[in-house]
DNA sequence: AGCACGCCGACT
DNA sequence: GTCGGCGTGCTC
């Protein structure tokens, strides 16, 4: 019932907070009314505090009492930074996910945005010679050689530079810029010229004519023949099949019709590769966004494709959100990694899912990229859709690797690594070749063992055992980052006889240097590449042939090529074979096929060992003799057969606490209330029970999963429950979260 | 989710 | 006598 008395304008704003709940306020005082439009951002008193938040909504009435409603404070935009369909999807996400749409909002923002600046590109400073500084005999400045060379630089480039082109030519600039301020050799300025890309300028850098294949063609065309209009495409380009190529040839394509372009890597280690690739072949400036960047450079980003100043959008998962007001063509490289599922805190979203939600609300074409296609997007692909592409053949010369399947059961083995693969090592290397060594666990051994008393060191704060580091001597925990030095007796029965067990990146490395005498092993993992830079400098090293042998983990199997591998060899493939989580299988075998993706690339065929004590499991087998497609299918047949995803939809409830009764309660609380709102036979609720890791960083974790075969059931359940569980009295030290199709059930 | 308000135990 | 523990309730 109305209860405005004074027929004023009511605007609701979603808040970036932790509530299901948009908020109403009144008109700030003296602003005309008619400039106020949803999608503004505004500035609200909240609480005893201040919020910028964003106006959902105008309305003639609230559901609050009037006398309660605040003014709003500022409203900070005089355009929406976000256009029809950008709000659309945000309020798909914040539905789909089950999240606050004010958090969701403030989240499809650049930080500075966010936080209520003004939505202007960030000026960069210009320097540029004074008539002194043109003239200047540099010479005259060869008692000070940084600044001669800032100097020779600005009078090589004749024009204004700005900051940003001179942080590359220099880290350190502005220690020599100073003096040469001072003395009146350079000023500040202005640019000389409008820098930004026109759309009439030309597209291409590079003419030439492009080499593709006869089924990277096909793949373009079909791509071409639906712009304009929504459809996705699942590319299955086998490692090396020039899947890169593809995007170029559609990117050229998009702007060339003046639109723009997203594409979405799953990580930042990705970027730089890819962009340098397009800044090659494009003319079209780039716009880059991920973690790594400041906060102004994101931001400028943002507002680049934003204001339509930029066509090319290159960046990881948050970036889907960046408005187009052209948009022509969304494409996600490497759509099977787990890196598109946000994992921790905030909203738990799928880029991947979100991207082609994105595209259709766009009315664009969407291309998911991979080598390796997780198994939903090849079940979209069985049900038509999604349109599957394929690229099986490697571009120029290059060969399939071969697999062989290692039996080591009763082979003697020299920390993990069998005869056979020794004998095949040192064949490789003596024909000059290189060998690729992958085993996922860094450290030197998973633990340490009492030979006398079975003691092992665990973690004090996780169910985990303390892996030894040999470098620093510790037992570290992989879970939560405790440490320990390594001690001489056994804590238990003081016995002296503690020995490391299993095997450790650092270990094999060890027995590599002693079996391999006088070839350079190169190990990577995250221990060593923790420094910044250092990867890349193993990455070169390793091209330039300055490595035998390489080791590494996971990272290893990301993208980077190694060209003059030949063997490749996975030391333990038996772990992922029987994990209590049905993802794991999947997971292996796109891990063995990327990692044998590093191997013959060029001339040389490559090898691919994997070691097993399961050598006729049928997965495996599947695998190396059928291939990846056939290996999906089986493994799709089974999730139908189990009623799994993609066969049923999950949303795992999750609850830590530091006391173990508290999280098992609130568990028991999330099973009681979904069962008041569920119908026999419509959602399964599995649980509570204790998270596979049942401790970790010192919480207890129990979980609740929801599964159904119907996505629209187990969302209604949601809708019905949640507002109920929001309104429990909050427990104290109790946290959970709700993970909609979750990636992993740990 | 924060944050303030408020009512009971160990300190100066 | 207060400082501060965390239970409770509110945010338009």
């Amino acid at each position: 019932m109305p209860n405005n008395p004074s027929q004023s304008m009511v605007i609701r704003v979603a808040i970036p907070i932790h509530l299901h709940r948009l908020f109403d306020y009144l008109p700030p005082v003296d602003y005309p009314l008619d400039a106020i439009k949803p999608g503004l951002r505004v500035k609200v008193p909240f609480g005893n505090s201040h919020k910028v938040g964003f106006i959902i909504a105008l309305l003639a009435d609230s559901h609050m009492d009037f006398h309660k409603l605040k003014p709003i404070e500022a409203i900070l935009d005089t355009q929406p930074l976000l256009a029809d369909v950008d709000l659309e999807l945000i309020a798909w996400v914040s539905r789909y996910y089950h999240y606050p749409l004010g958090i969701v909002y403030s989240n499809a923002l650049p930080a500075l945005l966010r936080q209520g600046r003004a939505a202007e590109l960030p000026v960069e400073e210009y320097y540029a010679l004074t008539d002194l500084g043109q003239t200047m005999d540099s010479s005259q400045l060869k008692r000070a050689p940084k600044q001669k060379a800032l100097l020779v630089h600005f009078q090589q480039q004749a024009m204004p530079l700005p900051a940003s082109a001179l942080s590359a030519f220099d880290s350190k600039w502005r220690n020599s810029l100073k003096p040469l301020l001072e003395k009146m050799l350079l000023q500040s300025s202005q640019p000389t010229s409008v820098s930004q890309v026109s759309n009439t300028q030309p597209v291409l850098l590079r003419s030439e004519a492009f080499a593709s294949n006869p089924a990277q063609q096909a793949a373009i065309d079909a791509v071409c023949q639906q712009l304009g209009q929504f459809k996705v495409f699942l590319l299955h380009g086998v490692t090396g099949s020039g899947k890169t190529e593809v995007y170029m040839q559609l990117i050229a394509k998009v702007l060339e019709q003046g639109q723009q372009v997203l594409v979405l890597v799953p990580e930042i280690t990705l970027t730089p590769q890819l962009q340098q690739r397009f800044q090659q072949r494009f003319a079209a400036s780039i716009a880059i966004s991920h973690s790594r960047l400041s906060d102004n450079q994101r931001t400028a980003a943002w507002l680049a494709m934003q204001q339509g100043t930029c066509n090319i959008m290159l960046g990881t998962r948050s970036a889907l959100f960046t408005p187009l007001p052209r948009p022509g063509l969304i494409i996600l490289d490497e759509e099977h990694d787990a890196s598109f599922k946000q994992q921790e805190g905030g909203c738990r979203f799928s880029a991947r899912d979100v991207a082609v939600v994105r595209a259709k609300m766009l009315g664009v074409p969407v291309v998911l990229g991979s080598a390796t296609p997780a198994l939903e997007s090849l079940h979209n692909a069985n049900h038509n859709r999604y349109q599957l592409l394929r690229l099986p053949q490697r571009a120029g010369n290059a060969l399939r690797p071969s697999f062989q399947l290692l039996d080591i059961r009763n082979q003697k083995m020299q920390d993990g690594l069998s005869a056979p693969l020794i004998t095949q090592i040192h064949e490789t290397l003596a024909r000059d070749e290189q060998v690729l060594l992958f085993i996922n666990r860094r450290g030197f051994a998973p633990t340490l063992i009492c030979h006398s008393c079975g003691w092992v060191m665990r973690c004090k704060h996780c169910d985990a055992n303390m892996v030894l580091h040999a470098k620093d001597n510790r037992l570290r925990c992989h879970h939560c980052g405790y440490g320990h030095a390594r001690m001489l007796n056994c804590l238990a029965c003081q016995s002296p006889q503690l020995t490391p067990l299993g095997l450790g990146t650092e270990r094999v490395e060890q027995t590599l240097v002693r079996l391999f005498t006088n070839k350079k092993v190169v190990r990577l993992d995250r221990d060593s590449t923790k420094r910044k830079g250092s990867l890349e400098q193993s990455l070169e090293a390793i091209n330039a042939g300055e490595a035998d042998i390489i080791l590494g983990t996971q990272m290893l199997a990301k993208g980077h090529h190694f060209s003059k591998v030949t063997l490749v060899a996975m030391l333990d493939v038996d772990g992922g074979l029987f994990s209590v989580d049905f993802h794991s299988a999947e997971r292996l075998a796109q891990l063995i096929v990327q990692v044998a993706g590093r191997a013959g690339r060029e001339q040389k065929p490559g090898r691919v060992v994997l070691q097993t004590r399961q050598p006729s499991h049928p997965l495996l087998l599947t695998l190396v003799q059928r291939g990846y497609t056939a290996f999906a299918q089986t493994a799709l047949q089974e999730r139908q057969d189990a009623f799994l995803p993609p066969f049923s939809y999950h949303a795992l409830f999750r609850v830590q606490a530091s006391q173990e009764q508290w999280a098992s309660k609130f568990a028991e609380l999330v099973v009681v209330l979904t069962n008041r709102f569920n119908s026999p036979g419509e959602v399964m609720v599995l649980g509570p029970v204790p998270a596979p890791m049942a401790r970790k960083a010192g919480y207890y974790r129990y979980q609740v999963l929801l599964q159904s075969v119907a996505r629209v059931s187990l969302h209604k359940l949601l809708d019905n429950m949640l507002p109920e569980l929001y309104n429990q009295p909050r427990v104290m030290g109790v946290s959970w979260s709700l993970d909609i199709d979750p990636i992993d059930l740990y």
